[in-house]
RNA sequence: GUCUCCUUAGUCUAGCGGUCUAGGACCUCGCCCUCUCACGGCGGUAACACGGGUUCAAAUCCCGUAGGAGACGCCA
């Protein structure tokens, strides 16, 4: 049998990066078994559902490298066909129209409450012969109250509920519209979903589903539940975390295969294995190693992965991916400029969006200038940066870094000043703050007539 | 409240009864490198939630307790 997994978000707000963990396990567990990765958008709720949701679920997978088999199964356009399962299983008696109000069901489940009881619904219309007039039924599932179900869960292991727990589900709602619970266990019947890989926070819910998959006699897929994420205080990640949602960190300057590396080893661990590469992801991936107990999300960690992927990225590459985040076009003595530079940028940088800020040296003079930078605007320090400057136009001083370098730290022992003062003068010049590249690097790209240029600017 | 699940340092985790004076990574601290900041190198602090069992032996198995999470919709 080959695995079929699928991947069903739901486009009612922007897709959550613990989604993304969900479709990167289900992505790796199909293709380490050769097998098939569906994707099925889950837009039945159309009053929130949104086109640019949907279309950043597809930007945001791509951007992440997982491909998905076929086309997406729009959830929306299998309506008829979920309707039709409801209806045929009232017909076969596992079903049935049920008439409570809303109204009537609110009451009850508030005396329940009341009692400290938990709520079921009754069952009241489980048995009615005749249809009531003028009342628009749902449709619920006659479920099994007596007995278990139990579960064989990928990653939770054998997990049973009691069937007393489970109450008649609403398959179809008064408007006949199906709900999420029916549509699921069509959809991924009809799709051929071989497992079914999703967050913990569906575990309890399974218990409902598998019973529609016997009401229909039809196989139960295998079950991986895999656990959720949270944000640093152990609440459930979301905006108050800062970032929580993909897309915020494809645009703070999060590097893909940094954060792919990052969730996967986000409840995942091939022993001492930090740094992994996708072919060993797939190649090491397995649910045996995928833990239960939830974990936080750590920003600190994911910079630190990103650091390491940016240094790994060729300077090319690099620059590629930075031209987005500059908000204007650079020319072409921009880019060679940077390029040359990258090497000393790239070491200190732990975002894109730091790198860009930092390649500005090479773009533009500095338009202000740190409040440390006082410091070094001393009548010493003007003089000493005057100095370099005449040294460097009559070709005194070369624009080679290392000789560069050489003749400066020479220049300042003549004086009796630290070569820090004088480093420090000219990057405050250069840069406009205290912190860049090696001063004599940054001199050796711009060149004698833009360094004497920021030199008298400053 | 009911049901289900979870519990190794601040965080992610290794560990599947003896090899654990508990390993790795991030964070943090110190040192080295050094024109700043990084990068890199070296080193340090820091954990088996608690209480009972089982066993010659328990982080590892069992039972309680405490704490945490999720689910209990005509949302998905």
């Amino acid at each position: 049998m080959t695995v079929r997994v699928r991947f069903a978000p739901s486009p009612t707000g922007v897709l959550h990066i613990g989604s993304v963990r969900t479709a990167l396990f289900n992505w790796l567990f199909a293709r380490h078994n050769n097998g098939e990765f569906c994707l099925r958008i889950e837009d039945t709720d159309k009053l929130r559902s949104t086109e640019e949701n949907t279309q950043l679920i597809f930007k945001i997978l791509e951007w992440l490298k997982i491909d998905w088999d076929g086309d997406p199964v729009i959830q929306s356009s299998r309506i008829e066909r979920h309707k039709e399962v409801a209806h045929e299983l009232v017909r076969q008696g596992k079903a049935y129209y049920c008439y409570c109000s809303p109204e009537e069901l609110a009451i009850k489940k508030e005396e329940c409450l009341k009692k400290g009881q938990p709520y079921k619904y009754d069952g009241k219309c489980r048995n009615l012969k005749e249809p009531l007039p003028e009342i628009n039924p749902v449709i619920r599932l006659k479920a099994s109250t007596i007995g278990d179900t139990s579960i064989n869960d990928l990653v939770q292991g054998k997990v049973t509920v009691h069937n007393s727990q489970m109450d008649d589900l609403v398959l179809l709602r008064s408007d006949g519209t199906p709900t999420y619970m029916l549509s699921v266990v069509v959809d991924d019947h009809d799709m051929g979903i071989t497992h079914v890989i999703r967050g913990d926070d569906h575990l309890t819910n399974t218990f409902r589903q598998i019973q529609i998959f016997e009401a229909c006699s039809w196989k139960v897929p295998v079950f991986g539940h895999i656990p959720l994420i949270y944000g640093s205080d152990g609440a459930k990640l979301s905006k108050r975390h800062g970032a929580a949602s993909a897309i915020d960190y494809m645009r703070l300057g999060y590097l893909p295969e940094a954060i792919s590396n990052y969730l996967l080893r986000l409840g995942w661990s091939h022993g001492d294995e930090e740094i992994i590469s996708r072919e060993d992801a797939i190649k090491w991936f397995n649910f045996a190693n995928v833990g239960k107990s939830p974990s936080r999300f750590d920003i600190a960690k994911l910079q630190n992965l990103n650091g390491h992927y940016i240094r790994e990225r060729s300077n090319e590459s690099l620059l590629e991916y930075m031209l987005p985040f500059f908000n204007f076009e650079l020319t072409d003595r921009d880019k060679s400029r940077i390029l040359k530079g990258m090497d000393g940028l790239k070491a200190r940088a732990k975002t894109i969006v730091e790198l860009v800020k930092s390649a500005m040296v090479y773009v533009q003079a500095p338009t202000s200038y740190d409040e440390k930078c006082k410091k070094y605007q001393t009548e010493l320090h003007k003089s000493l940066l005057k100095d370099v400057a005449n040294k460097l136009e009559t070709g005194e001083f070369s624009c080679e870094e290392e000789t560069l370098c050489n003749q400066v730290r020479f220049y300042a022992d003549s004086k009796g000043v630290k070569l820090v003062e004088i480093a420090q003068a000219m990057r405050s010049a250069l840069c406009g703050c205290l912190t860049s590249p090696s001063v004599f690097e940054i001199i050796s790209i711009l060149g004698v007539e833009e360094t004497i240029k920021r030199f008298k600017k400053f």
